[in-house]
DNA sequence: GTGAAAGCGCTAACAT
DNA sequence: ATGTTAGCGCTTTCAC
């Protein structure tokens, strides 16, 4: 790889006015800087941006990070195509961190992060209390939380109302006629599963029907506890009538458990998800539920990350976007 | 953020020993190390990465890149998972482009990787023509290329044998007594799609069956050109009886279409897809389709890569792993 | 309009 | 066993 010393060379010039045409900001000679652009072209020349990253943080290197729980999950997918589109449109590059939900590897993360200089970071962090996350926030660095915010600093964040979206969501089960409505929640640790939780019991206790405690299951947020928790609730002496899956992929496996068991959607038992995907139609049946705009939710919290970049000291804002109750069959 | 330099003056020391405590290779002092330890622990200093990649590029600098064509498409999310898993256990960062099967996208990323100094790079290139891709390996960066190969080079390849997977399913339809067979092709200019386009015409061909050019839709990989080829399919005069998806997404999308025509399957008309999902089972009817080992080839990617960057010399490899026909009840 | 030189944080000779 | 120093590729004063 050809460096800025060897363009200089060879269009007999210094480095200084190398860099000088390269960040066309002072005068130049358009001599010279023909003579350069030529040398460049004839090189391959690229900047490095290591070098540039190095030599100073305080402009940008044009590299962020993003920080999420679980690339398998289509959600943070959406999200994280939100962001790219974002930070593509001003050339950034992005170090993918998905941590699992693993506090430990989320640290690892974390500091391989601040140790690649990043320009700036979205996060969906493990916990909202994450003191290492919050210790970064404080030293400066540009954050947008999604999904999950941080508590006890002030913090860019993008979300919807879990609450609101778990509220419709039960609700139109209730007057769907359901009565025996179960809960198969995420892993607790995270707000929105508790938030979903809160929303369920509201609208139970609304529409006054008694809850029963053992109808509301926690797992870990993924596929195989949607299976196996969906299992629990079956064999049940007295079954649910209907099942509210805490996200995506719960849904999917509690869906996985209903078709093994050989039960019919609705009429044995009835389920909506919080999450929609764009293949919800083509479920068996297809499948009601609460969407989450989660692309939106990339490409704004990738927008106020870049106003941050630029300003550091604009004040935070907290953006709620709102879910959408997509009806269909299998409630 | 604290510097070696901070950390030797706090330790009374230069920052060469410092150096030398952080890479453990040459002999300190037990006191001096302690000493050094302590002042690291109290200025919670982390080595840059970024000054490290800098000064040695020789060195492992602890960033690989990964360019993908849709991250939205769950396949590519699984190979992104095994390489991951791979990388972490190598305290590597993974800078993430999905350039979309747009190759200005393609190249400006390969472009932005070069010059992140990155230790190695899994590609799935958006031709197996690549020219600037071509380059790079010819310039020594370590490359694995996976799911699509490059021409004309050597270089390692994870993928699995199309054309055997897309044969298995079209002769598995004509064995079920499908005669009028079509398939949805993703976009010509990847290899996959030609290959699993041979291997369709070959089941035909050696079963019989008359090829119909009517019956081969081109599609762009996406979700959309399923939703839209397979319509064109349905609304033939004399349409098929049953349909080959030529990758995931595709699927999903006829699957779409069928469903909103009220068409039954595989009454009325049968799908088979390339591409399995874990949510298959979900669908409906649950989907017979050809189940690549997307974590796998990510993982055993990682692995070459890893080999790779430790040893320059090794002869390249083409590791082609077996597909597996899903049976289930869509044909 | 252009060049010289310092310095970002680190590693690796080369000294001592 | 430890320190000194050059240099990775770049930006940015400060001279001229």
């Amino acid at each position: 790889m050809a460096s800025m010393n060897d363009v200089a060379k060879r269009a007999g010039v210094s480095i200084a006015t190398v860099s000088r045409v390269l960040n066309n900001n002072s005068n130049v000679n358009d001599a010279t800087r023909a003579k350069i652009l030529k040398a460049i072209k004839e090189l391959k020349y690229q900047p490095s941006r290591v070098a540039k990253r190095l030599r100073s943080k305080s402009i940008s290197s044009n590299l962020l990070g993003v920080l999420i729980p679980d690339i398998q999950n289509p959600f943070y997918v959406d999200v994280f195509k939100g962001i790219e589109d974002i930070a593509y449109l001003n050339n950034y590059a992005i170090i993918m961190c998905n941590f699992g939900q693993d506090e430990k590897k989320e640290k690892l993360y974390l500091e391989i992060l601040q140790s690649e200089g990043i320009d700036g970071l979205i996060a969906a962090p493990a916990s909202e209390d994450d003191p290492q996350l919050k210790k970064m926030v404080k030293d400066g660095l540009p954050v947008v939380c999604v999904d999950r915010g941080l508590t006890g600093i002030d913090v860019d964040v993008v979300l919807v109302d879990n609450q609101k979206g778990a509220y419709n969501a039960v609700e139109y089960l209730v007057k769907s006629g359901y009565k025996r409505i179960a809960y198969i929640s995420g892993m607790t640790a995270i707000p929105s599963s508790r938030l979903r939780e809160k929303g369920y019991l509201e609208a139970l206790r609304e529409n006054n029907i008694e809850i029963d405690r053992n109808f509301i299951k926690y797992g870990d947020s993924k596929h195989e506890s949607g299976v196996r928790l969906c299992d629990e609730l079956l064999k049940m002496p007295n079954p649910p009538d209907a099942i509210f899956a805490g996200n995506n992929l719960i849904t999917l496996g509690a869906l996985e458990t209903i078709h093994k068991r050989g039960l019919r959607i609705p009429q044995d038992i009835a389920i909506i998800g919080f999450d929609d995907m764009y293949w919800s139609n083509s479920l068996n049946p297809p499948l009601t539920a609460v969407r989450q705009p989660a692309y939106e939710i990339g490409k704004r919290a990738g927008e106020l990350l870049f106003q941050r970049i630029n300003d550091t000291e604009r004040s935070c804002i907290q953006m709620i976007l709102k879910t959408d109750l997509m009806i269909r069959s299998s409630c």
